[in-house]
DNA sequence: TTGGGG
């Protein structure tokens, strides 16, 4: 048998994980089911590295992890899908403490990717350099394609939290749909995040006078998304955003493409200006879900049934009904959200939200006049899905306010619809709040005929602070 | 070389 012959067979042969295990230091064959992908970073060398997690019918449950080097992101594997067929040659088995993982050597490993859904095209989707594509592979493909139909590889994990259940903490799973990435400064991203729910509210710590040099933002990225951007998300349940920005690491979160399900674990959750935030670190991993998975399915169906009841696109913590704070006219009116307002196709409309208000400016209710006597106040209104400004105007604020009411009635007002706790020590300014779930009516116009869209503004009507 | 598991 000529040294040609016995190196072609060599390449021809697929070991089980299980074998392959055993193979300490030996280039092996692999073909395996992709569950996992960790989120590409830079190495401590020169390198670009990930790893993926791989089974086969050998090793169902727990899998191998394959460690890849490459100099540049975009010979990494990106792999479209969890449950997605990777094809490995000449990597090495590598023992490390406890564990046995796999190596792919640049110098002379290779792979290819392939779809996982069982009649699917035998072409890879990305293969390495030095791959090359044989016949008869297609016979292995096929074959781990049959086996994941009946026994379909764990992928999401069943310890994830929902938004609705985000607490501060360490270290969480998430199973969400990216909705929009982009890179914010060089290397710096966000990623904006959903999964149907409502992402709980939370105390609010600014203080009252702080608002007109300092205001509470309404949104956690310094360039605000655009109209068309924010058209493309979906109108009920919060949008997460996510940020590494406290993470050295060059992440390779350009391979989160909008429209997946993904579950990250080892995230955190933060809150910066009373908004959620999710913090991805260095040993956070991503894994893509497919289409089909259970928990997206539900995800989109709970979705669905909310966005088309009556009343159910009030926050999941608006229970059973708005605080009686506030009082609005047209009660036969279904409730939108924030973000059903932001993203309405005219300009000019009328509302009803359900929010809290977590700032006002003036800060103090012997402001909120001009001048000539008339109201003029600016709220920073949120629901789970967005923080808008919103205006009352003079005949407005005269039916907000019931009149003209005196100085302590106000405050009193002021501190119902903040949540601001009544105390009598005089600190009350220095508490948290926690601003009560109100209904409000709004309607939209725009100020400049020339920027219909950019000049855009919010207003309240037909709204009684009842206090 | 680099990273890898809980």
């Amino acid at each position: 048998m000529s040294n040609l012959k016995s190196d072609d067979d060599d390449d021809y042969k697929f070991l089980r994980i299980i074998d392959a295990m055993a193979s300490i230091n030996q280039k092996v064959n692999l073909i395996g089911v992709i569950t996992e992908i960790g989120i590409s970073k830079q190495s401590r060398g020169t390198d670009c590295c990930c790893t993926i997690k791989i089974v086969d019918e050998s090793n169902a449950s727990s899998g191998i992890s394959v460690n890849f080097f490459a100099e540049n992101f975009e010979k990494l594997p990106h792999v479209e899908s969890a449950g997605d067929i990777i094809q490995l040659v000449r990597v090495v088995m590598k023992s490390h403490r406890s564990g046995v993982n796999v190596l792919f050597d640049k110098k002379f490993s290779s792979f290819a990717i392939y779809e996982g859904r069982e009649g699917s095209k035998f072409t890879p989707y990305q293969v390495s350099s030095k791959f090359h594509g044989r016949d008869r592979d297609k016979k292995f493909i096929a074959g781990l394609r049959k086996w994941t139909v009946s026994h379909r590889p764990e992928t999401a994990s069943s310890d994830s939290l929902s938004l609705k259940d985000i607490k501060q903490g360490n270290q969480s799973t998430l199973i969400c749909k990216v909705l929009h990435v982009c890179e914010v400064k060089d290397g710096e991203w966000m990623l904006f995040v959903w999964d149907g729910t409502d992402a709980p509210p939370v105390n609010i710590h600014t203080k009252f006078d702080e608002e007109f040099d300092n205001p509470l933002p309404l949104q956690l990225e310094s360039i605000p998304l655009s109209r068309n951007v924010l058209c493309k998300f979906p109108t009920v349940g919060t949008v997460l955003r996510m940020t590494n920005s406290n993470c050295n690491e060059k992440l390779g979160l350009h391979l989160l493409k909008p429209g997946k399900w993904v579950q990250f674990k080892n995230i955190n959750f933060e809150v910066r200006y009373g908004l959620w935030c999710g913090i991805l670190l260095s040993k956070s991993k991503f894994s893509f879900l497919p289409d089909d998975d259970d928990h997206a399915i539900h995800c989109r169906r709970t979705y669905e049934e909310r966005a088309e009841s009556k009343w159910d696109r009030k926050p999941f913590t608006c229970l059973p009904w708005p605080s009686k704070v506030t009082d609005t006219d047209h009660q036969d009116v279904p409730f939108v959200t924030l973000m059903d307002v932001l993203t309405y196709p005219e300009v000019i409309a009328k509302f009803r939200c359900v929010v809290r208000v977590v700032a006002t400016l003036p800060g103090h209710p012997r402001d909120f006049k001009a001048p000539c006597g008339t109201y003029r106040i600016r709220l920073t209104l949120e629901d789970p899905t967005a923080r808008i400004h919103a205006y009352i105007y003079a005949e407005d604020g005269v039916k907000f306010f019931e009149g003209y009411p005196s100085i302590d009635t106000m405050i009193k007002k002021h501190n119902a619809l903040l949540g601001v706790e009544e105390i009598d020590d005089a600190d009350s300014d220095e508490k948290p709040r926690n601003p009560p779930w109100v209904e409000c009516c709004l309607c939209s116009y725009n100020i400049d005929e020339t920027d219909v869209w950019g000049s855009i503004r919010y207003r309240i009507f037909d709204t009684t602070l009842v206090g």
